[in-house]
DNA sequence: GTGCTATATAGCTAAAAGCAAATATAGGTT
DNA sequence: AACCTATATTTGCTTTTAGCTATATAGCAC
């Protein structure tokens, strides 16, 4: 599962791809409606769409000749829960020290 | 801002740096005690931490020999910015159709 | 100062990712 | 069948990234 969660990080990691995502919020769309935008080739962007579809991001449909495109329901769980983990750590720890810490600055060197 | 969401993202696309920023969830720790539990040569964790700190997701204080590390608070908040962007943007256009969505298949081609 | 410890930097290799241009496939239309 | 449109795949190139080993820097202890 932790690959799962690399794909779905790299996978936003670029701002062509978020705005894909950003984009497919708003509703279905096509390969070709989607690359209007942007400045990119239109082999390029269907690579950017591979990429999100093999993170789980987007899910496409048949109809005929296109393919659209809409955000998978719920794909970003996976992250968010990998997100409330961490701070689920943090905050066992810290509680809410969380204010202390922010300008803690080199006092009490641990050990 | 956009380039800080692609570093954020690409930090955490890999699964050692996840890792260590789980353990720094846990607490403080040295560059030494970070590198222990893994196969990986001290230099390349050098290199994960170099990453984490460029993305804003840690920060390190000075203790003598020492560069001990610690989550920067709330860094993540960024990425859950971004997050709930998407998702208002979602909610927006299909509001509580998203059990709907989730099984739709072909039905309805958008024109 | 010598030498040990903690960490960073450099140099190198290999693998991955990005992009564009060209080509392939598949559907639609006439 | 011929042709046009929508999209995918391949190719070639460049850049980035990860990892290793070796080396450098800086603090500490003697």
């Amino acid at each position: 599962m932790a690959q799962a969660l690399d794909r779905t990080f790299a996978a936003l990691s670029d701002p062509t791809r978020r705005a894909i995502l950003a984009r497919l919020a708003e509703g279905e769309a096509t390969v070709s409606e989607i690359a209007a935008p942007f400045l990119m080739s239109q082999p390029s962007i269907s690579r950017h769409l591979k990429v999100l579809e093999d993170a789980g991001l987007i899910l496409r449909r048949v109809d005929g000749n296109r393919r659209p495109c809409r955000l998978a329901p719920d794909t970003l769980g996976a992250l968010e829960d990998w997100l409330d983990h961490v701070r689920r750590i943090y905050a066992a720890n810290y509680d809410r020290l969380d204010a202390v810490l922010n300008d803690l600055q080199s006092q009490e060197p641990k050990t």
